[in-house]
DNA sequence: AGCACGCCGACT
DNA sequence: GTCGGCGTGCTC
């Protein structure tokens, strides 16, 4: 009897078997459609059998076989089976996420039905080489390109070398190598915003080459057309965001993970992967090496650079400015501040501005101020869905939930008591642009964020500007930290940093290095040195004293040693488990249950008690969660996997979900 | 997740 | 007397 195992996305762990009579071989990582229920549905044959556990009668025919495109590689099968076991998500789960809508259903692109057919490997002539100059590496780039080229089999390797270093140029040399030996390239990159850009550079360095991009943000067809590009073996390089790590590539010979310490490599939503992990784990499967770049390396990254399980690749000049910014400490503890900026800051801006220079101020908070409220009776502005405060969008009139995207106009008096004076507290972006405005008339200022730089559109028409000269002052979030330079720019000053030296989330810190040190690294040319201002209350804190010596090392052997005193990542494994119900008591009597299951088999597992989130409601639903840790991985895992067979088993509330989150990075 | 079946309130 | 509420149970 021929039976296929199909993976159905459907949030139940477990294939669903089904009889193929002219089912082969050659059908296991093809795309099914089978009767389900009362309707139809699209999956993918998993592994052939010949018996089922199921009883014949329960057993019915697959409507279809889609032969109509090559069959996923055994590779590609088994990297979904990995994150189905590794993040505890149903295999069908996981399948419908590596594959592009269009595909999940079922549909193929338009265009190119004999080119989807074409046999794998036609294409893997050797690519005419570049005629285009190349620029000329330093010593350390060239010392670094030649230790990935000569690496045969699987190698972790981490690229530290800080902004201007010339980490991209070595990543392209790498790949050339790897494309003139007829293999694939992945290369995947922190967000959409720079993606294009790269894809410039790639296309424009590989002009022979195949260069595919992935990422969320494009069309349905694209997307498809990507994945049997890449399939095919015809692309040689694919480039992209994280879902890009599922891309099959038959003949993949290396993969670099960009920025490898950037948060939006793991997903926060859905299946809850870390796409630099799985990238490691797919290297590590096909035996093949791996560069992770980054100028602040994660923590975990960093460690293992340190203890020799990945190999330390370092980049320690700037290829393109002659030298680092000078950072300096603004103490502002004795000091009465002008509208939160110091004496320092405005004499810098000042300065900039009789230069014709660029400056920029990072204010890490958008809006105009994060609450309005009214003294007299106490009334301040709280979203009615979340537990968090409506913050003041000036520029529209609007109070504005961060978190839920509530929005209602700003009230002329006070709802409670009717007083018209209402105040705004604290500072946000569109509130030092206007004060930078007063206190500057005759400087051009340019406020870059998620509100000012709401569509791809709107964002490069800034960038425009800034690159045209056609602003003095720059008042931006993070946004403007991430992969762009600004030849004009000489002085950055940060405002507002310290909340995070405090927060309860034991990343915050490691995260606000890495912001620094980037929108630090935004400062400066060759013929213009930056200068970077940081205003603190704690001057003498660790993290800003290794960030004057631009010394990430010392900064990350200190936290690595707080973090081993604490037993935190990377000294311990976690895994979080998440409940949002009506009633937080609904989502603690969950977890709560769901900790007692769990106890039984607890062995060398740490499980803490349930509290409510940071953010305690967030659209209306409240939300707790619940910490697992181990000094051991592989005990961990086998925990998770006997956990989740009971929590599945638990009857659950109407209107309460659950999801559980391996490795998390928000807390 | 869907989508059925299944027993209790206000409508033609 | 029926339309429909969403509780629980199954999907190869």
């Amino acid at each position: 009897m021929n039976i296929v195992r199909v993976a159905l996305d459907l949030p139940l762990p477990r294939l669903f078997d089904y009889l193929a009579p002219d089912s082969d071989d050659s059908d296991v990582g093809r795309r099914v459609t089978v009767p389900f229920g009362t309707g139809l549905r699209t999956g993918v044959v998993v592994e052939l059998a010949t018996a089922s556990e199921q009883p014949d009668a329960k057993l019915k025919q697959v409507t279809a076989i889609l032969r109509d495109m090559p069959a996923m590689p055994a590779e590609w099968l088994a990297l979904c089976e990995f994150c189905a076991r590794y993040y505890q998500t149903p295999l069908g789960e996981v399948t419908a996420f590596a594959l592009p809508p269009m595909l999940r259903r079922g549909k193929l692109p338009r265009i190119g039905k004999a080119r989807i057919t074409e046999p794998a490997g036609s294409s893997s002539a050797v690519p005419p080489a570049p005629t285009i100059e190349l620029p000329r590496l330093l010593a350390a780039q060239q010392a670094a390109v030649t230790a990935i080229v000569d690496k045969a089999g699987f190698h972790v390797m981490l690229l530290h070398g800080v902004t201007g270093s010339g980490k991209t140029e070595v990543y392209l040399r790498a790949i050339a190598a790897v494309l003139a030996r007829g293999g694939q390239a992945l290369m995947l990159v922190p967000e959409i915003a720079l993606t294009p850009q790269l894809e410039g550079r790639g296309a424009a360095r590989f002009p022979a080459a195949q260069v595919v991009c992935a990422n969320s943000g494009m069309g349905d067809a694209a997307r498809a057309r990507g994945f049997l590009e890449a399939l095919s073996g015809r692309a040689q390089i694919v480039l992209g965001t994280r879902l890009s790590v599922f891309m099959p590539l038959p003949r993949l010979q290396m993969i670099v993970v960009d920025e490898e310490h950037d948060a939006s490599f793991k997903q926060q939503e859905g299946l809850r992967y870390s796409a630099r992990d799985v990238a490691i784990w797919r290297a590590h499967q096909l035996n093949i090496p791996i560069v992770l770049g980054s100028a602040t390396p994660s923590l975990e990254t960093f460690h293992h650079a340190s203890s020799g399980r990945y190999q330390l690749l370092e980049l320690p000049e700037r290829a393109v400015a002659e030298a680092m910014p000078v950072v300096r400490i603004v103490d502002t503890r004795r000091e009465k501040l002008q509208d939160g900026l110091s004496a320092a800051l405005l004499a810098g801006l000042q300065l900039r501005l009789e230069r014709g220079e660029q400056s920029l101020v990072f204010l890490n908070r958008r809006g105009y101020a994060p609450v309005l409220a009214c003294p007299p009776c106490g009334w301040i502005s709280r979203c009615q869905r979340c537990a968090a405060n409506l913050v003041l969008h000036l520029a529209d009139q609007r109070l504005r939930c961060h978190h839920c995207g509530f929005e209602a106009r700003v009230p002329r008096a006070c709802p409670d008591c009717g007083n018209v004076d209402l105040l705004p507290f604290g500072r946000g972006t569109q509130r030092l642009e206007a004060m930078l405005v007063e206190r500057f008339p005759a400087a051009r200022v340019l406020r870059i964020d998620r509100d000012s730089a709401s569509t791809p559109k709107k964002w490069q028409a800034l960038l425009a500007t800034i690159h045209a000269g056609g602003a003095d002052i720059l008042v931006g979030t993070q946004m403007l930290a991430k992969g762009h330079d600004f030849p004009l720019l000489t002085l950055v000053g940060a405002v507002g940093a310290d909340a995070a030296l405090f927060a309860a989330d034991f990343r915050a810190p490691e995260r606000l290095f890495a912001q620094l040190m980037q929108v630090g690294g935004r400062s400066g040319r060759a013929d213009l040195p930056g200068e970077v201002l940081i205003q603190t209350e704690y001057p003498d804190h660790p993290l800003y004293q290794a960030l004057i010596e631009h010394d990430y090392a010392r900064f990350a052997q200190s936290q690595l040693g707080e973090r081993r005193i604490a037993g935190f990542p990377p000294f311990s494994f976690q895994a979080m488990l998440r409940a949002e119900a009506r009633t937080m008591e609904q989502a603690l009597d969950f977890l709560a249950a769901a900790r007692k299951a769990g106890e039984v088999s607890a062995e060398g597992i740490t499980l803490y008690d349930p509290v409510p989130m940071r953010l305690q409601r967030l659209m209306t639903l409240e939300r707790g969660q619940l910490l697992v840790e181990s000094l051991s991985r592989p005990a961990l895992q086998a925990f998770l996997a006997a956990w989740m067979e009971q929590l599945y088993a638990l009857k659950t509330p109407a209107g309460l979900r659950w999801h559980l989150d391996v490795d998390p990075l928000e807390f």
